[in-house]
DNA sequence: AACCTGCATGGAGTG
DNA sequence: ACTCCATGCAGGTTC
């Protein structure tokens, strides 16, 4: 097991999906140029260099990091890496992924078994002490994957081939609507035995097949619309996962949040309707499998997939399929009604979500839904709060404590998650707005620098430096120090109130350059009148409130800090979504230069 | 013969 | 047209 001290962060740098001759005898492990170069220490010659990578179990292997030139360019490997692949039974299909462990620069390699309930079985390093976690119990793993298909086809695509995978890791590590548990999923013998319960791995018989699995996840494109209703459809999928029945979860207290943890994995309840009455008693409605009646149950019940009448050990008078029907067809009708409209809303707002909102403000838009929706109220609206598992009306997360469709009656001084989440985006909004300011300027005056400055190489920045390739020599010396200090480099980075707490890594429109639409449409946004911000995002409550703290302009790292504690969704990914855009351009940067030479 | 090493080839995706 | 990368394969080395 992977041990860190208290100060150390575990930043995920990317994942590669192991292909036949990856996990094959040959003990060549292919890695993407772009990770390679942007992760691991240059080399200049195809020799390359030892690198030391401990893995989950804490045992450190030692591989043969080199390239080989190949069409004007080079084909990245990491050799000897066999007794490793062996070690963690990996085979084609399967997942190994590098983080990094700060400030340390150490590396590190986790891996995740290939099965269609993937992220359940992700075996990451533990111990982040910087890593968020949710209130979510480890079954919001599932829930994970679903912002890495929601609706951006370019996620799962090659950003240069780097970035995808490292969104791909960061999202499913470090997104966390839903919360996170993937970092307490270490290998230990609970997860082997939820390997064993899971969906047997993706079988690669044949060299087709292994060649479509080797081909890369960024190959594996889904239209937008269809990831959308393949997240509701997870979604719907989540609101089954129940803890199985009898299992105690040990409960840890982390940072005031409890977390539930279970050693077993979930099992499937049955789907079920609640309501909120007019005189705000919350109800939950099930349907008996034999009969077909719909049954009220107390709110907080988990009921099993199969469940019938029998089983209603709440209302003695309902506990036989004889016992007439609770609603009448119109009362059912409408109950149904208002589920299915939330549904099709849900899913049309998901769709037009606006670009600032993608940005990270999901919750917020489903809190719009959920109040059109209840805006919509028959005499039974229907308020689903199940957002991610298990979430219940009384669940106190982000995401349930929404106002409807943001017309809350939360006051200019409210402190609530919800108000306070949306103050602190703006500020990111601005402070975003501040920084492409500041750097536009930096830019110019680095123009005008250049007319009279030479080419000497002593005077190339630091970070531009650190990437070029060196020779050999150099490059052994180097090693020991370089992963970190481009680490430093990065978290300085981050010091300087340059995280972005809305950032969604899983959103690969994000993670693109400055240039890309989305971060134009950020910009737009951050241009807008916080006024106008508040009430596009129905929060006109806030522009009081706002007002009054404008004046005072929040200190960036404050900021940050408190931040990691009030909000489990964005602070580390945003650090991350930072931190890698560094390495990424100045490979870029190093690629041009090796180009020039 | 089996394994290792380094390069070549070609499919697939991107711009 | 170009890049990336999975995999093939020839030649060398080791058992």
């Amino acid at each position: 097991m992977v041990c860190s001290s208290p100060n150390s962060t575990i930043v995920p740098l990317f994942e590669k999906m192991l292909s036949a001759s990856d996990a094959g005898r040959i003990g060549r492990l292919v890695l993407p140029k772009a990770c390679a170069e942007a992760y691991f220490p240059p080399i200049s010659q195809p020799e390359g260099l030892p690198l030391r990578i401990q893995d989950v179990k804490g045992k450190e292997w030692m591989f043969q990091f080199r390239f080989w030139p190949n069409n004007n360019s080079r084909m990245y490997v990491l050799e000897g890496v066999t007794p490793c692949i062996q070690s963690m039974q990996l085979q084609a299909g399967d997942t190994v992924t590098f983080s990094r462990m700060d400030p340390e620069g150490k590396l590190i390699m986790g891996f995740r078994k290939a099965t269609n309930s993937a992220s359940l079985q992700e075996t990451f390093p533990s111990n982040m002490p910087n890593g968020s976690h949710s209130s979510e119990t480890s079954y919001s793993g599932v829930y994970e994957n679903i912002p890495i298909l929601s609706g951006y086809r370019g996620l799962l695509q090659s950003q240069k081939g780097c970035s995808e995978t490292h969104l791909n890791a960061l999202s499913k590590k470090w997104n966390s609507v839903g919360g996170d548990m993937d970092w307490h999923n270490v290998e230990t013998p609970e997860s082997r035995k939820r390997d064993a319960l899971s969906l047997p791995p993706v079988l690669v018989p044949e060299k087709k097949r292994t060649r479509n699995i080797g081909s890369k996840s960024k190959r594996l494109l889904i239209d937008s619309q269809d990831a959308l209703e393949l997240q509701l459809t997870w979604e719907e999928a989540q609101d089954l996962l129940r803890p199985p029945p009898e299992v105690k979860p040990s409960v840890v207290m982390i940072e005031d949040h409890i977390f539930e943890e279970y050693e077993e994995p979930p099992v499937f309840g049955k789907k079920s309707i609640f309501v909120v009455r007019s005189n705000g008693i919350n109800e939950q409605w099930a349907q008996c499998d034999s009969c077909l009646k719909w049954r009220k149950l107390p709110v907080d019940v988990l009921i099993p997939s199969k469940w019938t009448c029998m089983e209603n050990f709440w209302d003695q008078s309902r506990c036989s399929c004889a016992a007439p029907n609770e609603l009448n067809p119109r009362e059912l009708d409408n109950l149904l009604r208002m589920n299915k409209e939330f549904k099709k809303q849900r899913l049309a707002a998901a769709s037009q979500r606006p670009a600032l909102e993608r940005e990270g403000l999901d919750a917020l838009a489903n809190a719009a839904v959920l109040g059109d929706d209840t805006s919509d109220s028959g005499r039974t609206p229907v308020v689903t709060t199940t957002k991610h598992p298990r979430h219940r009306p009384g669940c106190s997360c982000i995401v349930c404590i929404q106002p409807p469709s943001g017309k809350g009656k939360h006051k200019p001084s409210c402190t609530c998650n919800v108000c306070l989440t949306v103050k602190r985006r703006f500020k990111t909004l601005m402070m975003r707005k501040k920084k492409r300011q500041s750097e536009r300027e930096a830019e110019i005056a680095q123009k005008n620098q250049l007319s009279w400055r030479t080419n000497d190489e002593s005077e190339v920045d630091s970070t531009t430096r650190h990437l070029t390739p060196v020779d050999g020599s150099e490059n052994e010396a180097r090693v020991p120090n370089e992963l970190s200090s481009r680490s430093q480099d990065q978290v300085a980075e981050a010091a300087k109130g340059q995280l972005d707490l809305n950032s969604r890594p899983d959103r690969e429109d994000m993670q693109a350059g400055p240039d890309t639409l989305s971060m134009m449409t950020l910009l737009e946004e951050a241009n807008l009148p916080l006024e106008t911000y508040l009430k596009q995002n129905g929060l006109s409550s806030l522009i009081s409130e706002q007002q009054t703290n404008s004046a005072s302009n929040v200190q960036p790292q404050t900021t940050t800090e408190s931040e990691g504690r009030q909000n489990e969704d964005c602070c580390t990914a945003s650090a991350v979504h930072e931190q890698v855009g560094s390495p990424e351009e100045n490979s870029e940067q190093d690629r041009d230069q090796n180009k020039s030479v």
